[in-house]
DNA sequence: TAGGCGCCATGACATCTGTCATGGCGCGAT
DNA sequence: ATCGCGCCATGACAGATGTCATGGCGCCTA
């Protein structure tokens, strides 16, 4: 018997997804919780096997907290449960040591299946994301860029992104002039929308 | 014996919610879809009572998909099931003459709940929604101006809109400062996000 | 039929953005 | 110990953006 923790934040689709896992004879749903900072007390009392966890999560996103989980835990597999496909995405889960990457767009049976297959030591990946992963490249951007570019995401200007960062307006304007040449952006908001597809943010 | 037709563009997702359904005694999913423009045919097919639509869908949004469904087939009950609790979508679904509207982060039992409800006639909405959607008041943009500001919502240059919507770019600019002014926001990218907030793109 | 409004346009203006050159500081690698 | 690079900063410039006044056209409504 499989023992399962399922992290997710919205309900309905969490119990959608352990109703779907319940009907498998050899899989149990022993904890789930819906915040990224619960995953790792969870896995301990229930003692869970495979950690199926999404990214986006209140508390902590699912990528720190199978980083959290990996060190903590190393004998709990981890599989990764997202929305979207985005290369920086699975790039980053695959350094942190995940044992799968899955969409959610995959068809259903592949979710038991992979639960198996990590078991037995196995990474599962989809083939297609994996090679636009890698033809997309890693991130370019530093630190501060990202930083920067983040703070720029929601529409601040110049001037508040500069006094929240506690930078100067001339400072911000180089990181983000870097931030759209490195993303061959053709402004601020097109880079912000670039970096996002891609994961970086 | 409810009849349910599910419509949901992630595969994973909609198997799960399937099994959840199929767990209770009174509700058979008979058919399922994966695109918005795939609803009417199914539902004409299968004879759902229920469709249960999902808004974020490829071919036609869920939203269309209802007004479509609610026009040729006006005795099949309509519930939205959306991700984002956005105000301008409850509006729009409400208006359109959907009978529930429910978000996936609301806990699993009021799928099920919701289904039974509006086969009794019943209009089922999340009230805190509804209060939000009623406080945040309807859309102020006007038709050629949500254009616009769709067109800029992917980081176009003014020029770029222009050419792509065949105005000049005066008139570019004056509707883009006409869709600042009216969502209080700071500037063009500001407002392409309070609009997506709300629901109205 | 007169007014209101959406839509399109022009021109002028102030401000914001993006780019570039330049330089200082600290850190890690060769 | 020198080089490269991330990081921060300044100043200057061109071009993009946001605002405003103004006006024409068509449509609907009072």
């Amino acid at each position: 018997m499989i023992n399962v923790l399922l992290a997710e934040d919205q309900a309905m689709v969490r119990e959608a997804l352990a109703a779907l896992l319940g009907l498998e004879e050899d899989i149990r749903v022993v904890a789930q919780v819906a915040r990224g900072d619960e995953v790792l007390q969870a896995v301990r009392t229930s003692g869970a096997d495979v950690a199926l966890l999404d990214i986006e999560m209140p508390g902590q996103d699912g990528l720190a907290a199978a980083a959290e989980l990996r060190r903590a835990v190393p004998g709990c597999r981890i599989v990764m449960l997202t929305t979207f496909g985005r290369p920086g995405y699975l790039r980053r889960a695959m350094e942190l040591g995940a044992d799968a990457f899955l969409v959610k767009d995959a068809p259903a049976a592949q979710l038991a299946d992979a639960v198996r297959r990590v078991l037995r030591g196995e990474r599962v990946i989809d083939p297609t994301l994996a090679a636009t992963a890698l033809s997309v490249g890693a991130d370019p951007l530093t630190e501060r860029e990202r930083d920067v570019l983040r703070a720029a995401a929601d529409g601040s200007t110049v001037s508040e992104i500069a006094s929240r960062l506690h930078l100067s307006e001339g400072t911000v304007r180089n990181h983000l002039s870097s931030c759209i040449g490195k993303t061959h952006a053709r402004n601020r908001a097109d880079a912000v929308r670039i970096a996002h597809e891609n994961g970086w943010l």
